[in-house]
Parts: C-alpha cells; structure tokens; sequence
DNA sequence: AGCACGCCGACT
DNA sequence: GTCGGCGTGCTC
C-alpha cells in the first residue's frame, strides 16, 4: 500500500472547496487539524481526507505548515455528521465543522498551545449536589422507559406529556439504563434554553453522581466550553446538557439523544448557519443507529406528522405524576361581552380578588413587555412610530422614553406631539408594566412582581425573582413569556392570559401552533402540587377549536385537525421549504436581486425535469419590512420533499452567489416563519 | 471571508 | 509622478 502524501483539508471559508496539501511533519491523520497557508494568510484547517494523488498541478500543491495531533482526531461520525449538516444547510463542509468547535481548538496554536490544552484537561471543581429524593415511577413513565430499553438500534420516541407529568423522571431511568447496558456511554440531552440548565443539571447530578456532567451554552466562557468539549472528546464526561450549539460536540460513545421541549423554536438558529438541532439530533441518532427521544407537552407538527405517518414512536404520559394534582379548569371570557377595567374583565378581577383572599397566588401573562405598544397624538393622531424600523417605538414609562424592540433607536418620551405641539399624548394598548400599574391600583395591599427581560437584566435577577414566587414572597406575578417557562409554582392556583389573539389571528401560519403550545405552557404552571386551578383566558374567539383541546388538555384533537388542514393546503410539514432573505438600503435594491434569484431558479428548474416539482414563488418585502434602516425581501422555494429541495438548492445555491451581488442574503432552509 | 491585484482620481 | 479608493477574483 502506498502512503498517502495528500491531505485534503477543509477551511473555514464560505464557497471554498476542499483543499488538497501535501503532508508536512508528523503522522497526520483524518480528523487531525493542521495550520495551512491559504494565498498570503494562514489558516487552521481539519483534516477531512487522504489521498496518494492529486489532480491539480503538483507545483501548486503546497504544504501543510503545522500538524496539530495533541489531542485525538476527530471521530469519521463526527466527520460526516458535519458534512451531513453542511449539505443540507447549503454551507461548506470547513464551515460548519469548524465553527462549531470551541474557540479554542478553531484556532491556529500559539506558543503556550501545550500549557493551555493541560490546563483544559485539568479535573473540574466538585460541585456540591443537592440530593432529589427519587421518585418511583407510574405505570406510563415505567413503560415508556420499558419500550426504551427493549429497543436496539435507531428509532425516534416522542415522549408526549403535559406539564407535571414526570417527562424528567422519564429521561433519567432512560438515560440509566443506556448507563447499565454500557457503562460507559456518554448521553447529550438538549435543553432550549441556557435559564433552563441548573434546575436540570441539578437533577441529574443528583442522580448520576458518578458520573461526570458537563454543559455547554452560550452562558460560558470560551475556555468553559472549551474545558466541556474536551471532556466529551476525551470521553472522561459522560453526559452532556446543552442548547443547540451542544449538537455538534464530539462525543465519541454517544448512545442516546433527548431533546427536551422539542418544539421550542431556539432548536432553530436565527444566524449564521441556520440548522435545526432538533432536527439534526434524529439525523445524528440515525447515523450512529442509536435512540434518540423528543419530548414536549405540544410537539410540533413537522415531529406530529412524523408520529402519524408511523416514522416515530409515541410514548404517551397522561397522568400527572403527583396523584393529587388536578387538571386546571379553563375558561374563555369575551371581552366584548363583559364589563373591563382598564382591558381586563371585570370575572378575571373578581377571580383575583377571590384568590387573594385565600392565601393562593395568581399568574397574569401578557405577551408584550413595556408600557404601551405605541403612544398618539389625540389630536393630530401621530404615533410613536421607529425612525429605523417599519413598527412602533413601545412607550417604557419607568425610564420615560419610547424604546424600538426591533433595532434599540430610544428616544425620551415627548411631553408635546412632534408633529402638531399638542400635550396630550396618550398610551395605546398595555404591556407588561401597565398592567403591573393597573392591578398595584386595584389591588394596592398585593405583593406585585413583574418578571420579563426588562426587569431582569441584571445577573441572577431573574433567579432571584422566581425564588420570591416560590418563597410565597409574591401574590401576583405578571410577566411574559419568561415566566412560561420551566418554573412550577406550588401555591398558583390561577393563571390568567391576557393578549392571546394577536397570535391566535396573525398573519403567521403558525400561530395558532404557536398560541396553543404557549398556553398549554402558561397553564402547567398552575397547580402542580394540587388543589383546584384555574386558567382563564380572555380571548374574542372562544369557539375556536384551540380551546376546547386546550379545556380537554387533548393536543391529538388539536394536533389532528392542524394537519389535517395543512395537508389540504399544501402547506408545511407537507412541503418542504426555503427562504432566501436579502436585505438593502432601500426595497428595491433587495428584490432586485431576489428577482435575478428567481431567474437562476428558473433556468435550473426547467433544465431539469427533476425539479416539476419545486415552486419558486415571487419576492416579496417582508411583513416586517425595515428594521434598522435595512430594507428586506424574501423569496420562498417549495418542494415535495427534503430530497428535492436538497437537489434543487446544490444547483441554486451556487447559482445565487455567482450573482456577486452588494446586497446581503441569507439562505434559510426549513425556515420556522414564511 | 480575507487578501491580493488592478485600474482611475487628488496629493507631497 | 505616487498614494489609495474599493470592484473583481482566487485561495491547494
């Protein structure tokens, strides 16, 4: 056998194929990295290949400058689970690969390289684990884990249970018995968000205490994430709880994925390479041939579907796991058909007032942070519009200034209209803070906490806001979406939704998924521990169906009726999508080129009979057309199935960039909002 | 993405 | 005459 004298490497460089070096010093092997020069610069590349021939001119073929084999080569899983990624995400191979590494080992070694890499691999503090007393299982948790156990090979669960229904106890006796068929196993287990890892990391060190657990989120430093990763490649950490960017660690044993929360849109990232890591964790699963489990109170459709058609597995909770506890009762109040003060009725008001009596505390949630979503002139009739952005700046009363959620722009509050000099300006609407002001005057002896990202921006702020609800410290906690997650509440015992149709009606076709799964959230947080909880929701459509799943606690009704209908409308997860955004100075400008897109698309499609089957629709400005002063399009391509799309977009994509145009572009692959 | 090369306008 | 603007194009 003749040795090999090339590597091809990849680089961390968009539109740049795999490179062929000759090997340098040292024994390099697949899954090495190395430091190369690349026209005048150098860079860090991994090593992807070898080969004993090249097909480009030798003189040309240059040679690798460093060889970096301190630490072992990346796994050939690990390898084609990237390139896995790459393809489908429409990135080269050294992108996605090497971005995903920590900074660390993306970067070419300096002279104290050695120092650094011992000190990573030096063992982590002890931390003091508070002891979970343990839990014994019901009959549903325990099968779940049974067909778990029973199961060799691939294979997708989705373990289906309301708030309350132990889909925690369900992962740890999974997670312990992958420890007692292989001890040695490493197990990643997604969360989707970083707020969300103490309470989980606690628990599981609590019950794996010998076994090393790290985590990974974009919380730690880069030399945490660094020590984290290290500890998985080197196998000497065995479970590993992060967000999505924890996806693409190298774990050289991993024998089972859990994703929890499945349908939470942050699986989803927003920026640069835009992968789904719900997705990927069933495409690694399957690579490796190991389970993996999704769990959600609400799965998505794209996960229901799969569930329906029999490509994934139900594991369904339905009890809540502490006996006493109740479903809460839920009821609709139309606004326009009762009496309110200042937007909220007056049968939520007396409701209140009812629990307040008795000791219990109350949850009043509103999508919508600020004081008022816009403020107007009520003589001339401006309105506090961004400067920057194609939407309203939101009236922030504690620090009197009008705020733009979209690009930052703030202004002091105006005590005249800009525009006509009259005084009275007046708020429209309420968020979060004006309905803390509303309730602090209807109930002025209550004790008040608002939780949401502007009362929590200080470190541990929102921690400490939630050990004052659980303390009893608080009556009424009013808050957003934050306060939706994660945290059970003891003594609440009512729930109330306020702002709920603007999602239920949106132009979004996803929003009622979306409405239904943050209510059902919203609503497990009340009364876990027992007695009778209510959730009242004041919503003009009250005969939609949403509800009457949402009374039944029954997503299948719900889920069922979603699909059936987007199946009939051939529209998402019935068809697969992608979503070329540009943005510009001016609209014009971005759909110009989204237009030149479009005919690159065309000329592809009708080269290829292949491609009858793709619809390339029109451009069009985006609902939320400028944000920042950027002007933005979008043009959306459809597809009957992931494997066309694929097809199509390794012809388009290329295609696309050829355009060299000055305007800025994304390619979004199973975008989350069309 | 960088970083070169390259071909036209105002400066010691 | 040259310093430097950022448009196009390549990187083993």
């Amino acid at each position: 056998m003749s040795k090999e004298h090339y590597v091809q490497v990849a680089l961390d460089v968009p539109a740049l194929p795999i490179l062929t070096y000759k090997a340098g010093e040292g024994e390099p092997r697949v899954g090495d990295r190395c430091v190369v020069p690349l026209g005048a610069r150098r860079e860090l590349g991994l090593i992807v290949g070898m080969t004993s021939h090249i097909d480009i001119d030798e003189k040309k073929c240059k040679s690798y400058l460093r060889l970096i084999n301190e630490i072992e080569p990346l796994s050939t899983h690990w390898l084609k689970f990237t390139k896995f990624a790459a393809d489908y995400y429409q990135h080269t191979w050294g992108e996605v690969a090497l971005a995903n590494l920590p900074q660390f080992f993306r970067s070419k070694p300096g002279p104290r390289y050695a120092m650094s890499l011992a000190k990573l691999r030096e063992p982590f503090k002890a931390v003091k684990v508070k002891q979970v007393p343990e839990l014994t299982l019901n009959d549903e948790q325990a099968r779940a884990v049974e067909v778990l156990k029973k199961h060799s090979g691939f294979g997708a669960f989705v373990l289906h249970g309301v708030t309350g229904s132990g889909k925690t106890e369900v992962y740890l006796r999974m997670m312990e018995s992958v420890f007692k068929d292989k001890p040695q196993a490493q197990i990643l287990f997604l969360v989707p968000e970083i707020n969300l890892t103490p309470q989980l990391e606690g628990r599981v060190r609590s019950h794996f205490p010998d076994k090393a657990v790290v985590t990974m989120h974009s919380g730690l430093s880069q030399g945490q994430r660094a020590k984290a990763w290290l500890a998985m490649h080197e196998k000497r950490a065995q479970i590993l709880i992060g967000t999505r960017m924890a996806i693409f660690a190298s774990i050289p044993e991993l024998s089972l994925v859990l994703v929890d929360e499945e349908h939470d849109l942050s699986y989803k990232a927003g920026d640069g390479i835009r992968y789904s890591a719900r997705d990927l964790a069933v495409k690694r699963a399957q690579m490796l041939a190991i389970p993996v489990v999704l769990g959600s109170a609400t799965p998505s459709l794209e996960t229901w579907a799969n569930v329906r058609v029999g490509h994934y597995n139900l594991l369904t909770l339905t009890k809540r796991a502490v006996q006493t506890a109740v479903m809460p009762q839920l009821r609709v109040i139309d606004p326009r058909h009762c009496s309110l003060i200042k937007g909220i009725s007056t049968e939520i008001v007396e409701a209140v007032s009812d629990r307040l009596s008795r000791g219990e505390q109350c949850i009043i949630f509103l999508n919508r942070r600020g004081y008022a979503p816009v403020i107007t002139c009520t003589s001339c009739g401006w309105l506090s519009k961004c400067p920057h952005c194609s939407t309203y700046a939101v009236y922030h009363k504690d620090r009197a200034r009008l705020i733009c959620h979209h690009c930052g722009w703030s202004h002091a509050v105006y005590s005249r209209c800009p525009d006509c000099g009259n005084v009275d300006l007046i708020p429209m609407g309420a968020g979060t803070q004006r309905i803390e002001e509303t309730i602090a005057h209807l109930w002025p002896e209550a004790r008040i906490l608002r939780i949401d990202r502007d009362s929590t921006q200080r470190k541990d702020a929102a921690e400490k806001a939630f050990a004052s609800v659980h303390a009893g410290e608080v009556d009424i906690l009013v808050g957003t979406q934050m306060v939706a997650k994660g945290h059970d509440f003891q003594n609440v015992t009512l729930v109330v939704v306020l702002n709920i149709d603007a999602q239920l009606v949106s132009a979004n076709p996803r929003g009622e998924e979306r409405a239904f799964a943050n209510l059902m959230q919203v609503a497990g947080r009340a009364g876990r521990a027992g007695s009778r909880a209510e959730i009242l929701v004041q919503s003009r459509f009250g005969d939609k169906l949403i509800f009457r799943a949402l009374a039944a606690q029954d997503y299948c009704l719900f889920a069922d009726r979603l699909l059936q209908e987007r199946k009939d409308e051939y529209a998402a997860p019935f068809v697969s999508q992608a979503l070329l955004t540009a943005d510009a100075t001016d609209i014009d400008k971005a759909l110009e080129f989204l237009r030149l897109a479009v005919q690159q698309a065309e000329i592809i499609r009708n080269r290829y009979e292949d491609f009858a089957h793709v619809t390339v629709y029109d451009p069009i400005p985006m609902a939320l057309m400028r944000v920042a002063d950027r002007e933005r399009a979008q043009l959306l391509v459809e597809a009957d199935t992931k494997a066309r799309l694929n097809r199509f977009l390794r012809l388009w994509y290329p295609a696309v960039v050829s355009l060299k145009s000055a305007v800025r572009w994304t390619m979004d692959v199973d975008p989350v909002d069309v």
